[in-house]
DNA sequence: ATTTTTTAAATTGTATACAAAATGAAAAGT
DNA sequence: ACTTTTCATTTTGTATACAATTTAAAAAAT
C-alpha cells in the first residue's frame, strides 16, 4: 500500500490547497512542508510529484514548485473538458444503470439540497452523484481522467458566494438528468449533462473574469 | 530544475515502456530499477510517482507498481477523449495560426511521409504536427491533458504492422485539415480532425480486439 | 545609477541506512 | 489433499546526511 500516512499526506495537502491554507501562487519548500506535516522530505517529494502531475502544483523557476494559481482560463479549460468527456462516460453507463443505482443517486441529490455544506462537502457529494451513476460504465481510464478534472474544478467551486444561485439551477438539471436516465434516453441524458456542465462553467468563468482574477 | 538526470530517467523509463523493454503487466521493483538505471531509489521513486499519475503505471497489489497493460478498452477511451478534446483546442488555435506556422506544419507532414520511422519517431512527429498548430491557442491546461493522452496512445501505435495502411489515410486527412485551417474554416477543420482521430481509433481498437488482447 | 560579477545562504537532489510492511513459502492443523 | 497459520525473506517506506544546484544579495565594474 502507498502507506496510510503517505495517502493521508496526499489528501491533506490537497485539502490544504482547496481550503487556501496553502495559497495559490505560493512557492512550496520541501523542508517547510516537512516540518509542517511532521514527516521527512521523502514522502513530501512523492506527494509533490503526484500533485504536480495531476495539475495542483506547477514548476516554479528552475527548481521549486508552486500552488497552481486559479485563473479564468484554466477554469474554462477544465469545464470545457468535463463538458465533452462526462456525457461520453454517461453514455457507457446508462445501459447498465439499475433501479438500485438510481435510488442511491436520488439519495445523494437529496443531501445536496442542504445549504449547510462546505465547499469540499459539496464537491464530494457532487462527485459521489456522478460516480454513483458512472461506475457501472466500467471505464477506468475515462473515469480517472474525469475524476481528476472534477477535483481540480472543486478548487474553483466555493471560491466565493457565487455557488448559491448556481445550486438552484443545478438541482433542477440533476432531476431532469435522472428522469432521462431512468427512461434510458441516452442522447437526451447526454445533452442535459453537457448543458448542465456548460451552464456551471459559464457562471464560474463569468464570475472569475468579472472579478478580474487574471485571465 | 528537476535535475537533468531525473528528467532523463523519466524519459528513459517512458521510452523503455514504449519499446517493451519493460513489459506490460510486469511488476517493477525499486531496487531492480535502481541498479538497472544506476541511480538510487529516491529518483526512481519520484519518477514512479509521476508515471503512475500519468497513467503509465498502475498499482499492483497492496504495494508495488506494474506497467499498465495494453487493453482495447483503454485504447478506446484514449482515442475517444482525444476525439473530443483535440478539436476544441484546434478551435482556439485557428484564429491565431499564421502562414509561418502552416509552413512548419507542412514540413512536419513531409517528414511523416517517410516509411522508415520507428514507432516513437512517428509518435514524436505526429505530436509535433499537432503542437505546432495548437501551441498558439495558448491553453496550457488543455494542451497538457491532450499531450498526455497522445503519449499514452503512442504505446499502442506501432504495436504491430497495423499502422502501415493507417498511415496512408492519415496523410490525406492531414492535408484536408491543413486546407481547412488555411481558410479559417473552424467548424470544418474541427470535424475533419474529429473524424481523423475517430478513424485512427477505430482501426486500432478493431485490430486490438481482433487480436484478442483482453478486452 | 545600472549592470555585471562574485559569493554566501538556502534549497533541492541523491545516497546510504534502518524500520515497517508485504509477500510467499514452509509448517501446522483440519 | 486442503486450508490456515507462522515465519523468514523481500520490498517498500522513511529518516538522516551530504553533495550539487540555485537563488538572491552584496560587491565590483562600467
Amino acid at each position: 500500500m502507498p502507506s496510510q500516512t503517505a495517502e493521508n499526506l496526499y489528501q491533506q495537502l490537497k485539502q490544504d490547497i482547496l481550503e487556501h491554507k496553502l495559497l495559490q501562487g505560493s512557492v512550496l519548500k520541501q523542508e517547510e512542508l516537512s516540518t509542517r506535516y511532521g514527516v521527512s522530505r521523502i514522502p513530501i517529494r512523492d506527494v509533490l510529484q503526484r500533485l504536480k502531475a495531476e495539475g495542483w502544483l506547477i514548476q516554479s523557476g528552475k527548481c521549486g514548485v508552486m500552488v497552481n494559481p486559479l485563473t479564468a482560463k484554466e477554469a474554462e479549460d477544465l469545464y470545457m473538458m468535463r463538458m465533452r468527456l462526462e456525457p461520453l462516460l454517461l453514455g457507457y453507463a446508462i445501459p447498465h444503470i439499475k433501479h438500485k443505482t438510481l435510488g442511491e443517486a436520488a439519495d445523494i441529490l437529496e443531501q445536496l439540497k442542504s445549504k449547510e455544506l462546505t465547499a469540499q462537502q459539496h464537491g464530494e457529494l457532487n462527485w459521489q452523484f456522478h460516480t454513483c451513476l458512472c461506475q457501472v460504465a466500467n471505464r477506468p481510464t475515462l473515469l480517472s481522467t474525469i475524476h481528476n478534472l472534477h477535483q481540480l474544478c472543486s478548487r474553483y467551486i466555493g471560491f466565493h458566494a457565487m455557488q448559491l444561485n448556481y445550486l438552484e439551477t443545478a438541482q433542477s438539471e440533476h432531476i431532469d438528468l435522472m428522469a432521462a436516465i431512468k427512461n434510458k434516453q441516452v442522447k437526451k441524458a447526454q445533452t442535459i449533462l453537457e448543458k448542465h456542465i456548460a451552464n456551471a462553467g459559464k457562471i464560474l468563468v463569468d464570475y472569475l473574469t468579472a472579478n478580474t482574477l487574471s485571465s
